[in-house]
DNA sequence: CTTATATACATTGGATTCAAAATGGGAGGA
DNA sequence: TCCTCCCATTTTGAATCCAATGTATATAAG
């Protein structure tokens, strides 16, 4: 358990970053359990910073905490996972029609970087280097939105999204494909400053992903 | 310090519940600080349960914690609280429009009342009274709306414009009538079952309240 | 064999304690 | 008078400790 190259001012920041990560990456699973010793030993703190962080996790909607119980993963429905998508379509389709008020050439480059590493993570097999930079993606132009409520709004959709999706254990090169094409649709649009096609691409993208989710679930079982 | 007819399980909710209920009643000014000491004593718990409920709040963006300083209310900017309601708009419509879909007779007649009490307050001038029922009346629909994810947003962004509003002393009558009249007319919109006019309705709400925070804020410089 | 009960164990809730950091005030000097 | 440095006080960060709740196991009764 690392990820200490970053400095922590609080040791409660540190556990909160780290489940975080885990929970993005894709390294929990819904409905796991999370006993607050486990934690606590594993990451080399005591209980009390450990409970701070769970209980921010859990006000944001990606734990459970059942009193003198404990704390596991939330175990999203299907539903859930519909309903938060609905959400982020409307919000991301906000973020992008903003962002491409505040957008200069700089920032474009960035993001048709991003996509570029989409790609080289995807050409080679990289899965949890596309997971990080895909979500680059959309974490950047909810940040060039210039709107802090609707980039962390878009930001929790994101981890919500990201425990359902824990349940696909290898990486579905449909999906990634998919999803890589549609990322390059919507830089298109960006590049012609096209807003009405910028938006309809990422509205888009965010129903055929939440498609693609439960064609997928369907399937398994 | 009461409100205490409400059992709760844990301290840790009692304490979180308190706060949060004195920020949605102006009880609170923007910038104040809390003190882990002064809150623990007045509600006769120890610190650690209101360090959680301090931690919860914060990252729901409603206080800034500085590490070995302290947690105090966030004082939100002018954009701050535009931002906010740019968000509230796009999510409030999609709410209403959702909440159409499901609302039965029954619903209809519980906003009728919502409204009516809004009335009885504002002629009563019972000024925290019309805060509590204006906040059930968008509570309401964002719950019909039947999306959690949907609801828990709305409610975040009324409890940071309830921060902002905080720094007004005396209440305005001028605007406490137009969001009635605001309410009535998507009431209206309602019980003719008219989506768009639904939308629209509130979304203007939304506009209307924003502007009508900062002309007043204007006044006050 | 199933079910109920009691007991031991594990885990959480929350108070307390100690260390560390920040704040405020006063003394001393330019 | 103003600035700087130092120390006392206050407040937070986090580990520890105890009580209370929940869980699991085993024992005994039907």
């Amino acid at each position: 358990m690392l990820r200490e190259e970053k400095l922590y001012t609080t040791s409660s920041d540190y556990v909160y970053d780290e489940l975080l990560h885990k929970i993005l990456m894709r390294q929990l699973k819904p409905g796991e359990r999370l006993a607050e010793v486990n934690l606590a030993v594993a990451l080399g703190v005591s209980r009390t910073p450990v409970r701070e962080a769970l209980r921010r996790l859990a006000s944001q909607g990606l734990l459970e905490i059942i009193p003198n119980v404990g704390a596991r993963l939330v175990s999203p429905s299907q539903k859930d996972v519909e309903d938060t998508f609905k959400v982020r379509s409307v919000l991301e389709t906000t973020a992008m029609r903003l962002a491409l008020q505040n957008m200069d050439d700089a920032n474009l480059e960035d993001l048709e970087e991003v996509v570029a590493q989409e790609e080289k993570a995807i050409r080679r097999g990289e899965f949890e280097e596309y997971l990080a930079v895909n979500e680059d993606f959309h974490r950047i132009i909810a940040h060039l939105s210039g709107n802090e409520v609707l980039e962390s709004f878009i930001k929790n959709c994101i981890a919500r999204i990201s425990i359902y999706t824990a349940i696909i254990d290898s990486p579905i090169h449909e999906i990634l494909e998919s999803s890589l094409s549609e990322h390059k649709k919507i830089l298109e649009a960006i590049r012609e400053r096209d807003v009405s096609k910028a938006e309809n691409s990422m509205e888009e993208h965010m129903i055929n992903t939440s498609n693609f989710l439960f064609s997928y679930g369907k399937k398994m079982v």
